[in-house]
DNA sequence: CAAGCGAATAGGGAATACCAAAAGCCCCGA
DNA sequence: TCGGGGCTTTTGGTATTCCCTATTCGCTTG
């Protein structure tokens, strides 16, 4: 699986996401660099990066391991999000385009059209796209970084069960794409800090509620990851 | 100067909050790497990390520059803390250890007594260490490092003066401890929230509020910083 | 037999050398 | 004066090497 070197970060973030490297396992160097078809330094670059997002942790001379995030972590992400989404929506109203707009306005309409008929899995990606263009068009960088690295990790660590209603649902993605249109900042924050505290619900925990895996359990699995990094 | 390698990164760090490398200037790794006493390699996994926290920018084959950050992301990036800043707060309360709040009170004690005698500015530190401890007695170690890297930037881009009210600023820090310690969640967010409205407005932009510099400007700037590293 | 200590090993941290490719520049010519 | 082409600089990437530390396994000893 020969990958370009500087899409290494992005496969390995991919691949935590994905499960393939499940929590907590380690993270050797030489095992990733033969995985993804690079040299060590792509990949020691790539964990560095990780590590500034929060999705591995290092300790000197020790190696990388998957960082394996509490519950109450987990909680708290979702109320960050809950947090600086509204903000992005409000900032969006100031500073969108009509480019940005225009494209807003398409995935609502694509995303209307899709709840309305099949109620399945096909329009997740497109809830993403949303909330992905919206805070784009808010026109602050830093700020769509750190929305964009919530929703990978939510997207980790949750799995996200199809919305109850999603023709409500996208019946909101309307309502504050208009008051983005009408440059009403404080009307779109207020839409999106109800929208995404009721979608919050829709979300459950990936690992047991409990207590987390066992040490006996968690070594069984890093030796199943190890195995199939080796194939 | 010699730098131990692993802390090449912190060291880049701190030399643009500090404006040694300043806003756009270029970074190029032999000359960074020549400036630390280090190799390229630690160099390069330096502004990877550097790149994730958004202090420079890098382009393909075009190397790194420190980021340009305009009016608007400064302004975004205290609103940011004045919503983040809140959620640790409360989680604080639920969360402190009796090891919180002893330091937490400890600071309190010390800024307070400074605060009534000198009005001086040795007790800039001490608000940051305080706001530094709160956030970790969050328990959250990714909430605490959002807000690290916001503190960060925000001494990055912003000239704090010398709060109004050094006592007034003091006796809220007092105030929230107190809730904290009782585990009034929503007291210690309400008064936060007070907290960092107030104090924000205590921040000055650092650069020409008008629009920057010129590219004249910067490439002498440019030319002054490279002659300073080669020394 | 248990517990603790020490040696062996594996893996990360770092330096160095090298190459390819892309970007930026500088100069020359139209 | 402006545009294009070649040259140079610098980055992206690989390979190799050395050193150092954490871990682990086994041995010794109580």
């Amino acid at each position: 699986m020969r990958i370009p070197a500087h899409s290494v970060c992005t496969a390995i973030r991919d691949d935590i996401v994905a499960g393939v490297h499940g929590r907590g396992s380690r993270l050797t160097e030489e095992i990733l660099a033969r995985r993804y078809g690079v040299s060590r330094v792509p990949v020691r670059e790539a964990l560095r990066t990780l590590e500034a997002e929060g999705f591995v942790v290092t300790r000197r001379h020790a190696g990388a391991c998957v960082a394996e995030p509490t519950e109450q972590e987990a909680a708290d992400l979702l109320e960050t999000r809950t947090l600086l989404e509204p903000l992005g929506a409000s900032r969006a109203a100031r500073r969108r385009t009509e480019a940005h707009l225009k494209v807003l306005r398409g995935l609502v309409r694509l995303g209307q059209e899709r709840a309305r008929q099949s109620n399945g899995e096909d329009l997740r990606p497109l809830g993403g796209w949303f909330h992905e263009t919206l805070v784009r068009a808010a026109g602050s960088p830093s700020l769509a970084a750190l929305l964009t690295q919530l929703r990978h990790k939510i997207a980790w660590m949750y799995v996200q069960e199809a919305p109850a209603g999603p023709v409500q649902h996208w019946a909101e993605h309307g309502a504050i794409v208009d008051a983005v249109a009408r440059g009403d900042s404080e009307r779109a924050r207020a839409l999106m800090t109800l929208h995404t505290e009721r979608s919050a619900s829709a979300y459950r925990l990936r690992f047991a509620p409990g207590g987390g895996l066992t040490e006996r359990v968690r070594n069984a699995q890093h030796s199943v990851n190890t195995a199939g990094l080796l194939q």
